[in-house]
DNA sequence: GTCGGCTGTGAGGAAGTCGTGAGGACGGCG
DNA sequence: CGCCGTCCTCACGACTTCCTCACAGCCGAC
């Protein structure tokens, strides 16, 4: 279920959207002041927000900044300023649509679904993977095989990580051990291929023949779902 | 530099975008009516469209549906038309964002640049080739043919990588065995001729009658569309 | 027609890479 | 101080990939 942000420091319109966008199936959060948006940023992980300019505390445009420098979440601004300079400056700073009050509520619903469309895939954000017997949270560090817990070390879950992030795409030895150690110096991949052999060894139903955790020869690892 | 495509059928406001969108930096192409606009996107590949709803002969959002059936470009959309309900199917079709007539040429380019940023990364996009019933993927180093995966060694990769990367241009032996080994000494192309009948073998539909990896008699090789 | 150069194809040994087991080095913790 | 988990190196069989060689087919030159 896709999960919206609505900030706004009018209870009427927070309760009207609230409303309608609990109608439309969305999992609704909402905050009143920029303080407490932030905070269910970075706490709740919204999938996009709606977000009005005129806070009580921070400049809404400061928000949206402030949102940017660690997150790539859709933030359609909602905002009765009609100057064209504020949306100019909104659109800059990160913001995906800007819409003014009065507004047409099918319009803002239409507009909320092209932005969270575009968004960046699920997939390659989402912190939980499962392939074969297995289940990965990238986020919680748990994994599970079979339904059993398995225990990772950091350098395993550094290497899961990266290789999960990308499903299908080869990850070259070389970036592999730029990420796991400081620097590439060393060519030499019977680094890897312990670790490799670990994960395989607790992750694969047969880490012997492995069906997710690919070696391509001579170039790198895949994971492939 | 982005490439963007202006599809209007009033010359005025052709002209109007043009001259704005060029004094940005923009590389301009415009279309006036449906038809040669899905002619522009397929031969100029656009980075981001705006597309006026009014046209002569195909409704604008049949132009929408078109275009999003091969290509995930951005597309604003700019009418005269205010009825809500245009804008919700417009957006709904894969529109980006949509903007009325009259409007502000200061927010229609900061709208046209959050569209161009969101927008998937051009290597991303780039590095996807389709030929025949093959599709190659450079960056995430995957080969389809005819839907099922095809493996490449890392020298066929590398190859492959040098012709696909230049299409239509004629790569000669000495450039491809000065990049797979290390020096040019050896005239010999029998090395090179292994290799390319390996991926004729993977990724032509008839190895023995090449139609994208061309052989060019005593100068060497050529990738085809 | 014949010849020489170039290309496509098959086979096979050489070289490099991978998976695996064993084991030492280091640091945290009781 | 000893224990334990983790990090990291080394060595060896198995496997993939690389690369050479030899030969047949095609094409233009003469």
């Amino acid at each position: 279920m896709t999960r919206v942000l609505v900030v706004d420091d009018e209870p009427q319109m927070l309760r009207a959207l609230h409303l309608n966008f609990t109608a439309r199936g969305y999992d609704v959060v909402t905050a009143e002041d920029g303080t407490s948006a932030l905070n269910e940023v970075a706490v709740r992980e919204p999938d996009v927000i709606v977000l009005d300019l005129g806070l009580p505390d921070i400049d809404g445009l400061d928000v949206i900044r402030a949102v940017r420098t660690g997150s790539q979440v859709p933030i359609v601004v909602l905002s009765a300023r009609i100057g064209s300079s504020d949306k100019v400056t909104a659109l800059d700073l990160g913001a995906d649509d800007f819409v003014t009050k009065p507004f047409d509520m099918n319009e803002l619903l239409a507009r909320l679904r092209a932005a969270t469309r575009r968004a960046v895939p699920e997939a390659s954000r989402r912190s939980q993977v499962q392939f074969g017997g297995t289940e990965v949270d990238l986020e919680a560090k748990t994994a599970r095989r079979d339904g059993a817990a398995v225990h990772l070390t950091p350098t395993e879950w550094h290497l899961l990580e990266l290789l999960l992030r990308n499903p299908g795409k080869l990850i070259t030895q070389r970036q592999l051990l730029t990420a796991l150690r400081g620097q590439p110096d060393h060519t030499d991949s019977s680094y890897l291929r312990i670790y490799m052999a670990q994960l395989r060894k607790k992750l694969e139903a047969e880490p012997g023949r492995p069906k997710h955790l690919l070696t391509e020869p001579g170039m790198g690892y895949r994971f492939r779902v």
